[in-house]
Parts: C-alpha cells; structure tokens; sequence
DNA sequence: CCGTGTGAAGCTGTTCACAGCT
DNA sequence: AGCTGTGAACAGCTTCACACGG
C-alpha cells in the first residue's frame, strides 16, 4: 500500500528533519536506542508526536525498548529522499545568493550545490568560496538537463522572481525554496516553499508590542487561552 | 479592551504581514477601496480568512463596500508595530550575517540594522557594505541598551548558538530571528523564530520522492522519481 | 443590492490512553 | 515491567453561511 507523500503535512515532514539530525547526534554519541519520550524531550514535544510521525512510514520501533539509532537514521535519511546527492543550483548571485551556496548546510549531507546562476554580466564567471562558477542563467535548462538539478534556490530580486521560477519550472526543476518576497504561481507538481524574511522579521515585531487596545469593542478578557508552553511527555 | 498578542496565532500574525505588502502596492496604485475577496485572490486565500484576521483587530471594513486600503494600510503599519522604526541586531558576522545586514527587507520599512556583532578579532571593525561597524560582541549588552535594540538575528555557528542567544535575552532583546540549527532555551517573555534553513530544505527533498512503498520489514526501497500529478481530496 | 463581521460547522493536526508486543 | 502503535478525544485553525449595516 504505496502512500501518497503529499498526504503527509509539512510540519510532520520537518519534525522528521529534526529527528534525524538528532539521531546523528546520538549515533556519533554511541546511543543504541532511544525511545520516543527521550527524543521528545529534545525537542519539547509530545512523544505521541513522534510516535505518529514515525508510525506513517512503517513500524521502526521495538516496544519495550525504543528505536535502533542507527537503523532510525538510516530510515529517515531514505524517506527524505538524502541517500543519493540531490543537486541544488542558487539563481540569484546577489549578497544573499552567494552567502547560501556557501551555507554549510546546503551543501552537504545529501546535497550538492552544482551551479549558480545570475544575468548581470558582471557576475558571471565570478566564483563562489567553494569554487562554483556563477553560470548565465540562460544555461540554466540546459545544465539542469545535464547536471540533473531538482532543487532551486531562488534569491533574486522581487521583481525577476516570477520569470526565474517559470524557468526552473520549465526546466524541469521540481523543487523552489523561495527567498523572494513573490509567491510563484508554481505548477501543482512543483513544490514551492516560501521563506520570506521580512514577514518573518514583521511577526517578531507583532508579537513584542503590548496589549493592544480594541477600538470600541467589548470583549471578555482573558480572550482566548494562553499559549502554555509546557508539554508533557 | 485589551488584546493578548500572544493569544493570536502566528498564522494570523504572518498574514497580516502579507496584507500590508499589498496593500501598499495597491496605495501606490491609487486603489481607494478592496473587498476580502479582491485581496484572497491575490493570495488563494478563502476571503473570510481575510475578514476574521482582520476582524481580531477592530472593525476596519466599510459593508458593501470593502476596506478602505490607505487606512487599512496605516492599521496594520501600528498593528505589526512598525509605526516607529525597531532596531535590529546582527549577531554573527559570517556570510550569512553580512547578508543579512544588508538585505532590504531588514534595513527599512520600519526596521533598522543597528548594530553587527562578532567575536572574532580578524572581523572586528569590519564594515557591512552600509557602512555599519562590525562590533565586539562583548559589547553587545551596552550597546543593546544604549541604542534601544528589540530584535536580534542569530546568525552565528551553531555551537555558540546558545550563548548568544543567552547573551541576546540577558542583555533585553525581546525577539530572536534564529538561523542556527540550535533551539535556543529562551525565556516565555523573549519570541523566537527558527528559520532553520537544513530543515526546509529536507522537506522539500522529503517531497520530491515518488508515492512511497509502506515496507513489509526489511526490502530496501527504490527511491522514485516520478511524480504523481493527482491532487489529495 | 453588496460586502463585512461572526456564530457554527468542518477539518486537520495534536494529545490522550490503552491494548498488545518484547 | 517498559514502550510502541493506534483509535478516540481534543484543540485550534479554516471555511461556511447568513444577519446586518451601508
């Protein structure tokens, strides 16, 4: 019974990304098992949490005894599609573009940053600390072809944004991390996901304010329950 | 009466964000009024999302109607505290961090980057490419204080992560942009936001796999490429 | 009429609680 | 005994649908 991975949601897709780079921490550790309320504690989560989260991908525990570390680690790493390098290209060798080719996390542990692309002719040839080579983006269909590029890091400016992913799209890239302020209007098959710093940067700014005062309204106070951010295990 | 921030969601609080960035495209373009649905097309939102995260705030919309945008535009500005502009710490003068200072979204629209910290003597005195003075970070809690800094970005390696970070709530910064793969242990009354850029780039590999063969026990798997086009229901 | 504001319904993700395996 | 895996309960966010005001 295949299962459809777009019927896992996202924030049980990252919490995998999570466990796993705990797990390597443990297996460097030495740590044969773990049990869900250990690793839950990590993380200050539920350990039914992680449970479901792991049962949705087949049974890896052993009751009475927890997950094999090292067994986990080699499952997660498969499910998230790590096992063989996924190349990465950068389009955009701006300040930002640059400084993520050289992001150590971008670059290793299943991933390959294998061009960086750019239009202003005065960045081309230009090379990247790790000696990648910025490329004219009008080679991009053809070196995503050839390199098999899947994943996209998209950081050019706001306006260039929507043409630069109809080209990924378009070229067959399946995969956008969006640092534009855009949102793309990616085919359904392309998964897209926006990380826009300065909503971001807004949100913080929204949460630091007071109380705020609710221009002629009545309202029950407390509104809502307050967020408690202890959790059991 | 008064409303708790933190008992509005970050959903919420992150759509409001976006609604101010159009709302400020639609002022310049001379648009008086807009309806919830004009603006849910912009965003495939549903409109009531709209009018309900809107609604948490007061009643800023005119029925039959539609919202008047410049004022809307000027309540969401004082909602999302924007209205005076909020001063803003680097923490971690790598390339990451240098980027970041010099990313626009982070210098303007009422956020300023104020100040850029690091520990390493070859880095000090250094300067963004606006001209602001890399810093010891030992002098952040002075200088925190003495500018007024609310906000920090955390862009430092992983391992000093948490002392920064302590650093930063220690000294009265009030929200943390978090880039580092550290979870940082932070007091309830300081706001943190991971952007933990490892993670969203795992997801997006975790999507990319084909339908995914729930094991029997131990066959390994073929890791698919092909993609299922078909919509969940 | 039209579009907002809002209770109610619906849905999705999280937590509980326990049966069952080791 | 200890811990997983899982149906059931729960909570929170989203969508519906409609009363009400312009």
């Amino acid at each position: 019974m295949p299962l459809d991975r777009r019927s896992v949601s996202e924030s049980t897709a990252s919490r995998l990304s999570l466990y796993l780079r705990s797990l390597a921490v443990l297996e460097a550790e030495g740590v044969a098992h773990v049990s869900s309320q250990a690793l839950a504690r990590r993380f200050d989560l539920n350990s039914s949490q992680i449970r479901k989260d792991l049962a949705t991908f087949g049974e890896f525990g052993l009751r009475g005894v927890g997950y094999g570390v090292a067994a986990l680690r080699r499952h997660l790493v498969t499910i998230l599609g790590l096992d063989e390098t996924r190349r990465v290209a950068i389009v955009g060798a701006g300040r930002l573009g640059m400084a993520l080719a050289d992001y150590p996390g971008f670059g290793s542990g299943g991933f390959a940053i294998t061009a960086v692309f750019d239009d202003d002719p005065a960045r081309i040839s230009t090379r990247t600390r790790s000696g990648v080579v910025v490329t004219d983006v009008s080679h991009l269909p053809a070196l995503v072809a050839e390199l098999g590029i899947e994943i996209a890091v998209l950081a050019v400016p706001a306006r260039a944004a929507s043409d630069a992913g109809r080209l990924c799209w378009e070229s067959g890239i399946q995969a956008i991390l969006n640092f534009t302020a855009a949102r793309l209007p990616a085919p359904p098959n392309v998964h897209v996901k926006n990380v826009d710093l300065r909503v971001r940067l807004e949100t913080l700014s929204f949460y630091i304010g007071g109380a705020f005062p609710l221009p002629g309204k009545e309202e029950p106070w407390p509104r809502g329950r307050s967020r408690s951010l202890h959790r059991r295990t």
